[in-house]
DNA sequence: ATGGCCGAGATCCTCGGA
């Protein structure tokens, strides 16, 4: 089974970047961040006409996060924890496979710039109710992926260059340490886990040539917890969308399952 | 040595992103 994770920045101006990766990936699922629109303009019937089902957490210009799914996902639930702004960054739910269910958690942490504002807070407390939920939620269920767009850089490696980013919301020790903490609650960062040294990045911004000079990080990330790791397969960043006209400014990041 | 973008939504600019 193959599972990806995308930050489309907007459904419907990425439509067909986003049909054109379902056609030649054909992933099973595909969690997708930033579709910056409220539901009733979700294109439910574009997806459905490829074979995919949607599983939507709307909002409109900012956020948003859905499911593209071949099969059922269940117990879809929006409100994993109470957001105080309420914004549209988290979608569960339940895959059901033949030996196990697996609770997948689609995540899109805030951004968190400029460091000395609300925003930053905002994100700090974010993370600290993520983590104190999903700690309550491992004691009850074994297999949990969080995928999504974490807006984290997890280390040095992972930036084009980490000193400029030392003051930034991204890559702030302080932040890099919630990442942390999430791990050590039983998850592996599946990407680092298979690539030991390897320097390969999920977004490029569109300014200053960045992808042309490969200035990216990774912040897009799938947290595997314990109990599942022998049924990964692999893990890939697939480069190819962020190469084609009109791109995310991410690229989706795919991981095998068993 | 510097600056370089993009999407949404309400107007021809602002906000947010990272």
């Amino acid at each position: 089974m193959l599972l990806a994770s995308w930050n489309v920045n907007s459904v419907r101006a990425r439509i067909d970047n986003i049909l054109g990766y379902l056609d030649s990936s054909r992933p099973d699922i595909l969690m997708m961040q930033e579709i910056k629109t409220e539901e009733k303009n979700f294109p439910y019937n574009e997806f459905k006409n490829v074979g995919y089902n949607s599983f939507v957490s709307g909002q409109k210009s900012y956020n948003g996060v859905a499911f593209l799914s071949k099969k059922k996902i269940e117990n879809i639930n929006l409100k994993f924890f109470n957001d105080k702004l309420n914004q549209a960054r988290i979608i569960v739910g339940d895959l059901k496979l033949k030996t196990k269910t697996i609770k997948l958690i689609n995540i899109y942490v805030p951004n968190g710039n400029p460091i000395e504002t609300d925003k930053y807070i905002y994100k700090k407390n974010w993370l600290e109710l993520l983590i104190k939920q999903i700690e309550k939620t491992k004691k009850d269920y074994g297999n949990i992926i969080i995928g999504g767009d974490f807006n984290i850089i997890p280390d040095e490696i992972d930036v084009y260059n980490h000193k400029m980013y030392l003051n930034d919301a991204l890559f702030k020790l302080e932040i890099r340490k919630k990442l942390r903490e999430l791990i050590n609650l039983g998850f592996y960062d599946i990407y680092r886990y298979f690539n030991n040294d390897k320097q390969e990045y999920t977004f490029w911004d569109y300014q200053a040539g960045s992808w042309q000079k490969n200035n990216g990080m990774r912040i897009d990330h799938f947290l595997i917890s314990n109990n599942l790791i022998d049924n990964i397969k692999s893990v890939n960043i697939n480069k190819k969308p962020r190469s084609k006209i009109k791109p995310s400014d991410h690229t989706p990041i795919e991981c095998e399952v068993n």
